[in-house]
DNA sequence: AGTAATTTCGGAAACGTTTCCGGAAACGTT
DNA sequence: AACGTTTCCGGAAACGTTTCCGAAATTACT
């Protein structure tokens, strides 16, 4: 079965293949009457273009690849369904690859990148480590960072960016703890302080703590993965500690830490408060509901679509946007009664 | 910046462009010593082939489709990364879709296997409806269904597919909900029984009800739509009737529905029994932990890997595998105290 | 050494587009 | 009616591969 071409869409309509060319890439200098035409025909014959082709001609593909780096929540799922959204409505495909380890994130990312031909690379997901730009000037194609941060001393204008301000909404959220009178509080972070997101919510932590002149435990701060069950694990470390309240960088380690809270007959939030970040979902349906920051799943993927979009149609100047977080109070089901 | 392309490896290695075609496709007929030759270039000069060019040649692409229906779980997050992880050691890639309604499915999936001319079609997630076969033959790559499942009556040859036994499953779910003594049982399903897999589960419900000799009322069945928050509403219903047990057909709807229990002070499962379906992580974390049907994330990512591996190259006949689901008794805290 | 069989190789066409370039058609002006 | 503009169009080359086909190189055999 031949599939059919644009020299057969241009001998049916009776025109050449240049016209066809003309028309289906919306270029002006073609008479309306023979632009319906073609269309006509087109729609007639239930033509598709080939990519492959175009691609080849044009030296570029359609493809933007999104580079997931990390543990796997609901919120990358959410973000990459609006990233889709966006940017199909322009014709680029979703590639996607998911990588694991931490160790040679950028080099697989460019090997991916190279790989697949890609047009414009989006990553996704908080464990991405510093390194020299080297990488992501030799790619040449846009780039976004989506949520993820690369260190501070790392030329900007090579790169995208579309986050929220850890540091800040970090803070916050350990100053509800602070004010709600803890003075002992533990952290559940990861990586030992090398991922940029996860650095930036342990220097919140830090601050915090100095701000409000309290003391700072080593045995106060425990490592995870962002997977539940290292979060689950390093809680029941910290419950071997005085702490009254616990600050997981992350709510799906936070689900685990109100796990290991529970087994251990601790209710929260009146044996322990429990304070968690991303505002999943899920996290909400909790019982006790967790209270956490909540990251804008929507908004985050709306703008990395027209971030990219944007520099994929020759826009130069990078972007670098950072998102509002909201704090959202967890509510025990005896708080909501009382509401 | 001219990218470096296959007769620049010719050139360079002092051999034709078809030997250079030959050595990158692993073909035979080239001398050991001068493939050796060959491939030092390629790996000096930092050559990577044009995909584009390549599959117009061939007239064909590497893209694997992943057609995503329906709300969203960590359950498919964790079989695209598998699935992604399998194909990708062959060459290929994945190019994902989402799609959110559930009219005109078909029609889509074909558009957009047609549009980004995928070799292979994977689907994705409960809410494929039944159609006629027209638009499975008219794709004429191989297809196959993840999870989902298509009706009984359309042709088997036609398509490949990945499930569990979503009816013995249930029906094992049900009787355990059965034996310990409930009587009035509650179902969550969605879309009025319209959507295969929940049909399945459907029929197990009321299969097993009239096994146990149990009347079925209709005001015991409600409709959510997969996701959580549909779940909390639908168990708002139920919670109206006199019902001691749940159903609910999706571990994120059965999450919900847990949480509409608390919100009325009710204690699961010694108020209410509740019962869900998928084995998600975070249901394993709530509290209490959910008793649910689990399905096996991993191995279904990789059979429905190996399975499109095997049909692109060129296994003939098409495959329907069904995996085993496990039964996990959620468990409360006073429970894990007690062991 | 000469021939036949086998192995290895290179040239060139073709895949389906886009785009340059030149020319035809249509229009307006004198 | 002749000309100059402007608008619209078609032919052909080129993108980077794969593959067919025939030829060259190598090996095996007398």
């Amino acid at each position: 079965m031949k599939t059919i071409n644009i020299k057969d869409i241009a001998k049916a309509a009776g025109v050449g293949v240049s016209t066809v060319s003309r028309v289906l890439n919306d270029q002006p200098d073609v008479k309306a009457s023979t632009k319906e035409k073609v269309l006509k025909v087109i729609a007639e014959l239930n033509y598709v273009p080939n990519n492959s082709a175009r691609n080849l001609k044009r030296h570029k593909t359609n493809h933007i690849g999104i580079f997931v780096i990390g543990e796997y929540s609901t919120f990358f799922s959410k973000v990459i369904q609006t990233i889709e959204k966006e940017v199909s409505s322009q014709k680029y495909s979703i590639v996607l690859h998911f990588h694991k380890e931490n160790v040679k994130t950028l080099e697989a990312a460019v090997e991916f990148a190279l790989e697949k031909r890609l047009v414009g690379l989006i990553f996704l997901g908080g464990g991405l480590l510093s390194s020299d730009e080297g990488y992501l000037k030799q790619l040449n194609i846009p780039v976004v960072f989506g949520s993820t941060v690369l260190n501070d001393d790392i030329d900007k204008t090579l790169y995208n960016s579309v986050t929220i301000n850890n540091f800040e909404a970090a803070y916050h959220g350990m100053m509800h703890l602070i004010k709600s009178g803890h003075r002992k509080i533990g952290l559940i972070t990861t990586n030992d302080g090398k991922d940029n997101v996860a650095e930036k919510r342990y220097q919140a932590y830090l601050k915090a703590l100095e701000d409000a002149k309290l003391s700072h435990h080593a045995e106060y701060v425990t490592i995870g993965d962002y997977s539940i069950e290292s979060g689950y694990h390093a809680m029941e470390m910290l419950l071997n500690t005085d702490v009254t309240a616990v600050f997981a960088i992350a709510d799906l380690m936070a689900i685990g830490a109100m796990k290991a809270a529970h087994n251990k007959g601790l209710m929260v939030p009146n044996d322990i408060s429990l304070l968690g970040f991303d505002g999943l979902e899920v996290s909400k349906y909790m019982n006790p509901s967790l209270t956490t920051i909540e990251q804008p799943t929507d908004s985050m993927g709306k703008n990395i679509g027209s971030v990219i979009l944007k520099q994929l149609n020759d826009e130069e100047e990078t972007q670098h946007i950072v998102l509002d977080t909201s704090f959202y109070k967890g509510q025990t089901v005896k708080d909501m009664k009382e509401v």
